[in-house]
RNA sequence: GGAGAGGUGGCCGAGUGGUCGAAGGCGCACGCCUGGAAAGUGUGUGUACGUCACAAGCGUACCGAGGGUUCGAAUCCCUCUCUCUCCGCCA
């Protein structure tokens, strides 16, 4: 959520930068503008009027105690009015407050600066490679059908059970999971991360908080009786650890990674693109959450990115990194980068993660605020990235490793999978 | 799930209708004291909103959340929620 004051401070400047998202936000910065007038407004009055009927509560007990009834009956009347009419006020105030909050929850983060204008995913800018592209072998067999050679995952099984996108590992294809899992926390922790294990459910709040809701509501799986949507990133818990915490500046960097399973209903985005496990509605993912100073929170980012990338090095895995344009840019970021894996039998490149920095967008809904040395309050900027996502990598690893005695595993990861090949049987 | 007890400031803890944003203590900050430190001592120490220069000052709200009674509520009533204890159930 963007700052009031900085919408009433230069409301243009605001709608001019949400082009680049290609956001239309004239209409709802007017409305912001004029109702936050108004708020304000019905403030002031209310407040004279509460300061009003204190001073006659006052009077009034102090009458009684000098045994003046008559008099402290004739300002109780007084004080009926008042009350009449503070309570007309309150009740237009909170009107007005819903109404403006509801409209500054429509508003999505300000890109950066350095984003490029775009509408689609063609409009990404590629600032970074690395790895080698594997040859082209005409006999590549993607990962789906991998997976049924080596019986490691099983789609089928999943259908039966659960259904849809919902799958089985099993054997080595088990074990490459809690491999890789085990694997990414490590390094996370090595990378001074402190690791946590999140609750997989969050209350509205929660979803709120981190702006899952409302631009997402109707993707997350929910449980009405409990009123708890389930997770669809780590993102969620972890962040919202620090919903409505005043943290000290020495306090920061916090630096947290996580694994959790990620559900997500990915409700009218199954197409042709999105076989085997290119899609799926629980997958598992590691994720690493920092809360930074405003100073810093852009050289964490390309820290993060660096992290990142070390990973896909580990992992022996060709990839790309992209700055997404503003068309491409999620609700709540203000610059992202996805890091992309090339499939070799798919010959596409896959998403494996997502690296933002939400400055105080997700810090303001969640009154994530700390004190600097000087003793100011302020809003921390909070900033994440999948490190990794698990679905994809298995995919391009089953893919780009593919030989004739089976399927390599890298170098980095044997010491968690216990083999050094995946094999028939 | 049943019964009981309870949620007060960073922490502990007083406070059962007005003088309470809230005693006292701890912690913390700054000062005094000291060769230095401890001890001692003095002062200060919440958040949000409004006014305004995102200053001071002033005003308003906040004692788990939301409603109610009252001229006036941390204090009384109702609902919800969370924690603790006992019982039940259970990985």
């Amino acid at each position: 959520m963007l700052q009031i004051t900085t919408i009433r401070q230069q409301p243009e400047e605001i709608v001019a930068r949400l082009k680049i998202k290609n956001f239309d936000a004239a209409t709802h910065v007017q409305s912001i503008v004029a109702l936050d007038e108004q708020r304000r407004e019905l403030q002031s009055r209310l407040d004279e009027t509460l300061a009003n009927a204190n001073r006659l509560a006052k009077s009034i007990g102090d009458l009684y105690k000098a045994g003046k009834a008559d008099e402290a009956s004739r300002q109780k009347e007084e004080s009926a009015a008042l009350k009449n009419t503070s309570k007309t006020l309150g009740e237009e105030l909170d009107a007005t407050v819903k109404k403006l909050n509801d409209i500054l929850l429509l508003l999505p983060n300000l890109p950066n600066e350095s984003v490029p204008a775009g509408k689609a995913e063609a409009d990404n800018e590629i600032v970074a490679t690395g790895g080698t592209l594997p040859e082209k072998n005409p006999t590549a067999l993607p990962h789906w059908d991998l997976i049924k050679k080596y019986n490691i995952i099983d789609f089928d099984l999943g259908n039966k059970v659960t259904g849809a996108g919902f799958p089985f590992y099993r054997g080595q294809g088990a074990r490459l999971q809690r491999a890789l899992i085990n694997f990414f926390l490590d390094q996370g922790i090595a990378a001074g991360y402190l690791e946590y294990q999140p609750p997989l459910l969050v209350n509205e709040d929660s979803a709120y908080g981190t702006g899952q809701l409302p631009d997402k509501d109707g993707q997350m799986y929910y449980a009405p009786v409990d009123k708890l949507y389930l997770i669809p990133t780590a993102e969620v818990p972890i962040t919202n650890i620090y919903r409505d915490v005043l943290l000290r500046e020495e306090d920061l960097p916090i630096k947290n990674v996580a694994y959790s399973n990620c559900f997500r209903r990915e409700a009218g985005s199954w197409g042709a693109h999105v076989r085997g496990l290119n899609r799926l509605h629980q997958f598992d993912k590691v994720e690493i959450v920092q809360i930074r100073t405003p100073e810093e929170s852009y050289q964490a980012l390309e820290e993060m990115r660096e992290y990142v990338a070390g990973l896909l090095v580990e992992l022996e895995l060709p990839y790309r990194i992209v700055r997404l344009c503003g068309g491409d840019l999620s609700f709540t970021s203000a610059l992202t980068y996805d890091f992309e894996v090339f499939s070799s039998a798919q010959e596409r490149w896959l998403e494996v993660s997502s690296v933002s920095n939400f400055e105080s967008f997700q810090a303001n809904r969640m009154k994530l605020r700390y004190k600097t040395k000087e003793g100011r309050t302020q809003l921390a900027h909070t900033l994440n990235g999948s490190a990794l996502a698990l679905p994809r990598i298995v995919a391009a690893l089953l893919e780009n490793n593919q030989t004739d005695d089976g399927i390599r595993i890298p170098k980095a990861l044997q010491a968690y999978t216990g083999f050094e090949m995946i094999t028939l049987g």
